[in-house]
DNA sequence: CATAGTTTCATACGTCTGTTTGAAATGCAA
DNA sequence: TTGCATTTCAAACAGACGTATGAAACTATG
């Protein structure tokens, strides 16, 4: 065992490249080149590439979810019990944002690996995924605190949205900047976040009515 | 050429094994299987695998926009050169929605053909789709005229994350039903589009200032 | 019917993939 | 140093992939 040099060193290369190319895109022996061991080293230690994957995925997992779950803990300790809706929100995309975007220093490989992860479904992750429903309902229990009087369903569909234009802010750079001339600024992720965080939350503290007669009404002239 | 039966058989099996398992698990050989002809005919009547995906993409890719572009259209002309900011972007996601949702009868493979494509970035498809832009401008020219006052950079953002909520919840059907234990129904896709709209025009007619000040002050707390 | 052109077919080719193998190299205790 | 276990390495393996080939089966025109 000793450090394991040769073990970390496919860990690193492999996530790198994987949060890069993507799943497709790499094979072994682009792993073991980008390493600089061996190709037989991926299945000796490791088993197969798949259980390599599988290994990334559930260690990068595991600390996204604990970052996520620090933020909402610490917030809601400090609010006696209940964080304001937006905090939760916050602590839901914050972590995601801030690897995956801003300027290339503090970009980390393990953020856009696990945004490759979610895109790409790749069989070997495929069936891990499903635990992260677990991890979610905690942020579901967690907005039903700040909104006791909000409809269940309008709380699931307001973290489903907030997920959704959180991840697809990540992944979809190119269009946004392509399509508003650089104008949105892909770099200040707190920015990002909170207009990710303010159309959530503006979306889960407007009277559920109001919202659907407007969306009813401009149903009805289209 | 004549009715060309093999030719389409291929076009429809094709697209029918990509929107089921994607493009990287479905191979030449499971194509022309399902379609009943012989291994050789995809290089014979499209040249190769990567040619018969790019025309299948681009297809589809004409005849959704065609469709938005329509449903733009004639809201603007009843409207008088204007229309509604939650006609807009229902014009925008709806033809998606519908195609990808709902009952299995009314859902097309076309639609979910499409939802491969813009999830998995493969080689024949990227270079094809920097065209989008293009035409998501003209939404974004339409959404100027139905909100003149609105900054610039608040209605790309807008239309982001009207497609960002929009493409997730096609995508991600599954969690968003295990989360919320059934109780968010994704076979009412007028209702889905609804919420869509509802919450981007909600983020697009509310003062920036407050949205912003409400998600700095959330910032803050936490 | 004959024949030229098109389409289908079985089959094979070359390449790339993840994995395996057995020998060589290394590390480490006695 | 000797001996044993661990780790590395070059090389090869079997399988799957997209593609190419040439003969056979069609179709349609004269």
């Amino acid at each position: 065992m000793a450090t394991d040099h040769t073990r970390s060193a496919i860990l690193t290369a492999a996530e790198r490249l994987y949060a890069d190319r993507g799943f497709a895109d790499v094979t072994l022996r682009d792993i073991v080149a980008a390493a600089g061991v061996n190709l037989a080293a991926v299945n000796y230690h490791f088993g197969s590439k798949d259980e390599l994957i599988a290994e990334l995925f559930v260690t990068r997992s595991l600390a996204t979810n604990r970052e996520r779950l620090n933020e909402l803990k610490a917030a809601e300790e400090a609010g006696g019990g209940r964080a304001d809706i937006g905090v939760v929100l916050r602590a839901l995309v914050g972590p995601t944002l801030r690897g995956c975007l801003g300027p290339d220093k503090q970009r980390s490989d393990a953020a856009r690996f696990m945004i490759r992860a979610s895109i790409e479904s790749v069989p070997p992750i495929r069936k891990i995924k499903n635990r992260e429903v677990d991890h979610l309902r905690k942020f579901a229990a967690a907005m039903k605190r700040a909104l006791p009087d909000r409809d269940e369903v309008d709380l699931y569909w307001g973290l489903h949205f907030a997920l959704a234009m959180a991840h697809q802010t990540i992944r979809d750079t190119e269009r946004l900047t392509k399509l508003s001339d650089g104008k949105c600024d892909l770099n200040d992720v707190d920015a990002i976040t909170d207009r990710v965080v303010a159309v959530a939350a503006l979306a889960l503290t407007t009277a559920t009515g109001r919202a659907a007669k407007t969306a009813r009404i401009t149903r009805a002239v289209g």
